[in-house]
DNA sequence: GTCACGTGTCAGATTCTTCTTACACCCCAA
DNA sequence: TTGGGGTGTAAGAAGAATCTGACACGTGAC
């Protein structure tokens, strides 16, 4: 189910936010050349294991990559991850579409549930004058 | 000419983080249904005209939206914004593709030059023992 | 037990982005 | 000259993101 649709406000957010990181990049490509657990990966991309995992979590919380707690045949326990094959196209009227459905700020830095809360529905209206000199 | 292309890694990055922003996806929005000058688009979005300034600014650099100063019947210089027709396919090869051709963080945020500076190939290859209790 | 290697997480410093406020300039109308 | 509406930009505050270093835990090998 990697065809193209129309994502949610958030959900596009999301996904730009996260990729919108040449670490992040950088972090997609390396897992699109195949599957790896946190420490070799924070190896090879010369990156500290805490900082990679921050970014792990936010490519996860995005749905680009998925993450899974194995254990190896020395009984490590070891968490791979490997990418999501997502696909996004990125037209104006995507972003269009995807800016109707965006939540207050609140919403989205507050909790990162994928539960849909009801759209508050407020607009901005008020007329702004700012140069109150 | 907005056939789906493969960026630079500068390239994409630079969309990708001016479009993973609430404001500017708003702004987008708006622009995509129609042409509009800054003081009037600030006004319609209830954002402060300095803010909406540098969120442009932002947009533009990433080659998402173009201004031109017109001048108004009534003699006034106004800027006039619109989007244009970008296309990006958004998937872990576009990504990885793009993440070859990524420059340093000085090279990034220092000049924001459209001349291609050619790619150093310094890939990352050192070992990288940060674990030095 | 100790070491090596895997996991996760937290506190604090640092750096980047965002946002407000205030200023300067231009043109036209009253 | 004053006022309204357009432009641009700079300084500094506020906030968010990034990054490091240190800690705690688990397992297998020596």
């Amino acid at each position: 189910m990697n065809a193209i649709e129309t994502p949610t406000g958030d959900e596009l957010l999301r996904v730009l936010a996260a990729l919108g990181n040449p670490h992040r990049m950088r972090i997609v490509a390396a897992l699109a050349g195949g599957r790896n657990y946190v420490s070799r990966l924070a190896r090879e991309i010369g990156m500290s294991r805490p900082l990679l995992h921050m970014h792990l979590q936010r490519l996860e919380a995005a749905g680009l990559v998925v993450g899974s707690l194995e254990l190896s045949d020395s009984g490590k326990a070891m968490k791979f991850f490997e990418v999501s094959p997502f696909a996004y196209a990125l037209t104006p009227q995507v972003v269009a579409e995807a800016a109707r459905t965006l939540s207050e700020p609140e919403a989205r830095g507050g909790a990162p549930v994928q539960g849909r809360e009801q759209g508050q529905g407020r607009e901005q209206d008020q007329d702004e004058k700012e140069r109150a000199t």
